[in-house]
DNA sequence: GCCTTTTTTGGCATGCCGTGCCATAAATTC
DNA sequence: GAATTTATGGCACGGCATGCCAAAAAAGGC
């Protein structure tokens, strides 16, 4: 094989690269032209491919779009989730929002804006944004319920790793439609702490109410 | 016109029957065979009508089931929205369920069950229903800004609003798949109290933390 | 370099979804 | 009972999504 670590062989590379220049074009698309009125036709010509080819990189249509925010989201869990149980979440927040350049965040601000914008306008879409939150779950569940100091499987680490993957999404869709927008960490904080999440522990007894 | 007050005009009632008819034969065939492989127009068969009148009761396959869980959703909304601000989630959340006869409750239940459990089986089912949770959030947000004292358009009321609302669904899941059911609205208060829903009120300073 | 093997891509056909259009049947009204 | 209004069904059509097969491109062996 001709690639090295982390040099993933050329053609896999170029899926890579095809596979965002299908989102980008959706992206573009859809913001100019709306959804609906959007075929997977244009989206393939617009990024160079068949409509064919464009079921082999998408499941479906709802899908062009989800290289965008998967990523993001991704990156956001596995920080919570590696970071020991100790800290308050808003410490794993700082350090997954740190790893960027100030100018580059400035960029990505304007894109992520967009998209989340794009994701709230489109029912079909928001919900695939939901959706991926969603899947994001089982890999939140067991850094949460190690905090939250209950198994799994509970109903206190479902409602916990559910309430806080969509305050990640409210205050995200709540920034995108503000007129300044400030710094999306702030407002997450904010959120985490109206909602207390930072304190969650296990009741002393699940059961007993009085 | 023939109809006296609350007594809709015999068509309507017509109108609500078929609509019933067709998430009853839905919610059966997608149980038994799965909701890929049923066709709109085996329902539409099944419900006893055409492929065309189908899509006059319902806006899309996914839609079927609607009827089924929209009211009681509904419902629940209207009892939280119509108390009083004083009063702690968890007496609107009584006085919700105690409207019904016990012997009713528990028929109601099981069929909530196994709806629930298909409803979380088909993802776009699934977002269906979280899509009509969202979509009370309107109906909710006044009453529990009250509740918070911000505003309705405010970070802090939608996150509560949300909060609640997917509290709710996490909880009717994993109520689903219990294999003893138990009683939801104890549930409910467990999921109210973990996540302390019920003190919930605006900080004092939105960024000063103690 | 050339040939073979493997993978990727495109074109075609197909089935289902969802909708516009119009004719028919049913109901409401007079 | 006749006229008007409304619900229903049949048909055609475009878009979504997939299976199948052939052409093209890349990878590997000589």
């Amino acid at each position: 094989m001709a690639a090295a670590r982390g040099r993933p062989s050329l053609t896999d590379q170029r899926r890579l690269q095809t596979q965002l220049e299908i989102a980008e074009a959706a992206a573009t698309l859809f913001a100019d032209r709306g959804y609906d009125t959007t075929t997977v036709e244009d989206i393939a010509s617009a990024a160079g491919i068949s409509l064919r080819t464009f079921y082999r990189y998408c499941p479906a249509k709802e899908d062009a779009l989800t290289p965008l925010f998967a990523s993001s989201v991704g990156h956001l869990v596995d920080v919570l989730a590696e970071h020991p149980a100790e800290e308050p979440l808003s410490t794993a927040l700082d350090a997954s929002f740190g790893t960027a350049t100030a100018e580059r965040r400035l960029a990505d601000a304007a894109r992520a804006r967009r998209l989340v914008r794009v994701l709230g306008t489109v029912p079909v879409l928001k919900m695939r944004w939901l959706a991926a939150g969603r899947e994001m779950q089982e890999r939140l569940a067991p850094a949460l319920a190690s905090r939250a100091g209950a198994p799994v499987g509970s109903l206190e680490v479902r409602l916990l790793t559910t309430a806080v993957l969509d305050a990640f999404t409210v205050t995200m869709e709540h920034w995108a439609w503000q007129d300044e927008p400030g710094e999306l960490v702030d407002l997450m904080r904010r959120a985490l702490s109206f909602l207390r999440l930072d304190e969650l522990r296990a009741q002393p007894e699940p059961s007993t109410d009085r």
